[in-house]
DNA sequence: CTTCGTCTGTGCGTTGACGCACTTACCGGA
DNA sequence: TCCGGTAAGTGCGTCAACGCACAGACGAAG
């Protein structure tokens, strides 16, 4: 139904934009353009993927959801990044959630015709395995962070991590979403949140955050964030 | 200096057993049987990778060390796996050390003979990713235990992850390190230490682990332990 | 057999996060 | 304009883990 994409439109996401011309000119005609409303779910743990996403606007978010119905955040994707890796990876699952964390745009591709890219070898082979990395170094922070640091730190990392993924500066989500995210206390987000706003660094009502001091958030954030943000840089520049 | 090695000796490690035998062939020149003593870095953050390693007997753990000299364990590798996915997935390096938890004996290959063979593609390509995955299900397993679990919890359940890659029941290991790799304190160790000593789940002495009663320490652990598990069967079968 | 270094055990005050209960504030719809 | 639902703020008791200090306890070396 969705029109086949352009190269222009294609190119919002950095790992398309990273790949040859011959190799986007297969892709395009399989690349559907689509919008995600927060708190859609992509993937369900051990649920078979049907296909592949590519987001622009929109962020993911991968979540491991406990039995008892607790879960924890273990990695976010936006246009940096492709959210399906277990689609070329080899294991076709994971054990995770994958849900819309920002609502917006993404492509979504088929997972064969993912697989049959991927195994022609090549850019996109290789760019998407130093994604791939990339992510294991954000998962490897996360779990770091999850042992050493404050909630705060943590909010803090959370709000970068958005923040880089971002069109805007606003962000839609309650605290008790970011809550479950992090896997910690509402009230928790809610006493770090605060003190961030008063700071002058975020403002929020009822579910709508905006960033007003980049700068301010990096002063109250922990290495974890610089670790991830420089290995992104130096795999995916 | 090291004989090369033998089909044989070469099956002691999942992933060289699991690959054809004409990748077998190719590679068996290449690979170097050494002791690695505990203790031993492999590689430091952000230190280029010389080399991969295929352990059988010895244990290896990935670990991030902060600016302030604390640290927390991401993942841990055995006879399951390879030490050095960075060499194949094209970053080169990661921001974390790899050292050995447990001494014992590896494989050793050079990174380019790893890159050239697994550019060919074919199985072990194949099985190297699947080993990635496996190994990323971990790493995620790590945060959410970290985010969500007691000290006792993630004691058992690297306890019972080591015992998993270790050829007897026995591990030469102080609760000064134990705690080092959780990211824990010393004394926190200690208390869960006793407390499965107690239960009779464990006997110890001044660094000298015994495991007594696995399925003892299978009921001390969350869900965590079983979920990796059963990724790592599910991939490498 | 003694000594020294290391590993393990224990006590105690502190703290960050939790769980729960409840209030206040805001927004949209009737 | 009121009302109901949801988001955010607050207080309080509890608890797991921390930091520190120090006391055994074991083992290898002399």
């Amino acid at each position: 139904m969705a029109a086949t994409a352009t190269k222009e439109e294609a190119g919002q996401n950095y790992l398309l934009a990273g790949i040859g011309d011959d190799e986007l000119a297969r892709l395009l005609p399989n690349l559907q353009l689509l919008s995600l409303p927060l708190g859609q779910v992509l993937y369900e743990s051990g649920e078979k993927m049907d296909y592949v996403y590519f987001p622009t606007t929109a962020i993911i978010s991968l979540l491991y959801i406990m039995e008892n119905g607790s879960s924890a955040e273990i990695g976010v994707v936006g246009n940096d990044g492709l959210v399906g890796i277990a689609i070329f990876m080899g294991g076709d699952t994971t054990p995770n959630r994958a849900v819309v964390q920002s609502a917006g745009k993404t492509f979504k591709m088929k997972a064969e015709m993912m697989k049959d890219e991927f195994t022609r070898g090549g850019r996109f082979h290789n760019l998407c395995l130093r994604y791939t990395q990339a992510l294991i170094t954000q998962i490897s922070q996360t779990a770091v962070c999850n042992r050493l640091h404050s909630v705060d730190q943590q909010l803090c990392r959370w709000l970068l991590l958005s923040h880089d993924r971002l069109p805007s500066d606003r962000l839609i989500m309650t605290q008790d979403l970011i809550a479950n995210m992090l896997g910690v206390r509402r009230e928790g987000i809610t006493h770090a949140a605060k003190r961030l706003q008063n700071a002058g660094y975020i403002s929020y009502v009822r579910g709508d955050m905006t960033i007003l001091d980049r700068k301010g958030l990096e002063t109250g954030v922990c290495e974890c964030y610089q670790v991830v943000r420089a290995e992104y840089d130096r795999l995916l520049a």
